[in-house]
DNA sequence: CAAACATATGAATAATTGTTCAAATGAACG
DNA sequence: CGTTCATTTGAACAATTATTCATATGTTTG
């Protein structure tokens, strides 16, 4: 990151606004370390495999195995994904026997993502 | 991709609950092409530039410039972001002389956001 | 306990992506 | 009309990431 100087001199001229917006924004706006974990959060959204696997998600409590036929993938793509849904607390795990099912673990995943597709479908 | 047959092969046997699940599957599952824009809206979010740009947005509608100096980023990069946010139609521009300003265009922003921060900001 | 099954993991590879730098538009203004 | 200012654009580079393949872990069953 460089340091501030070099910003400040390269900046347009609408002073007025400035003091008052820059408190304002300041405010607002979450912490460094929580607007990384928010687009952590989203980044794990935006992956067509792991949408596929949370729309399965929606409908059933499933085993990795039957994702993978379901999406067609292999074991290890599929189990891969799961991990990365699961660390962000998508995702819950419970083991029956030799099996593995896996299940949604938040009612905000299908909010996000109900509000995605209705922007989406819109226009 | 596969063929069916690879998938097939390597597949568990909780045979009963296969056929409804999978026809309540493929009947909610939205098709792939609007899976494929859902992760790529999800992924415009997926970034801690791009976010921090809302933020701001969220507060006032800002030239590129001011934009740049808030975030204490380059204006070229800057400029970079909003045109993918644009493309996804998360912001708008409006020339105003020498400068663009940039708004947001939609409230599911707002709304998509705001979920994302519930489910990071819980435990 | 060995064999079979379900899943996880690690390394490797290919593809995608954010930022920088340099240069191109495009508008205002003397 | 040439200069200046605000922004955009394109190419290049570094970093991240999804999938594959091979192998490991863990569970059941004979």
């Amino acid at each position: 990151m460089k340091d501030y100087q070099e910003y400040e001199a390269e900046h347009c001229d609408s002073v007025e606004v400035h003091a008052d917006l820059l408190k304002l924004v300041r405010e607002k706006m979450p912490k460094e370390e929580e607007l990384y974990d928010l687009a952590e959060l989203f980044k794990v959204f935006g992956d067509s495999t792991r949408i596929r696997i949370l729309f399965v998600l929606f409908e059933a409590e499933v085993c990795v195995c039957d994702l993978a036929e379901h999406l067609q993938m292999t074991q290890s793509a599929v189990s891969h994904q799961l991990k990365i849904l699961k660390q962000n607390k998508l995702v819950k795990s419970r083991r029956e026997g030799k099996s593995i099912f896996y299940s949604l673990a938040d009612a905000h995943v299908r909010t996000i993502i109900d509000q995605g597709l209705e922007h989406v479908e819109e226009d």
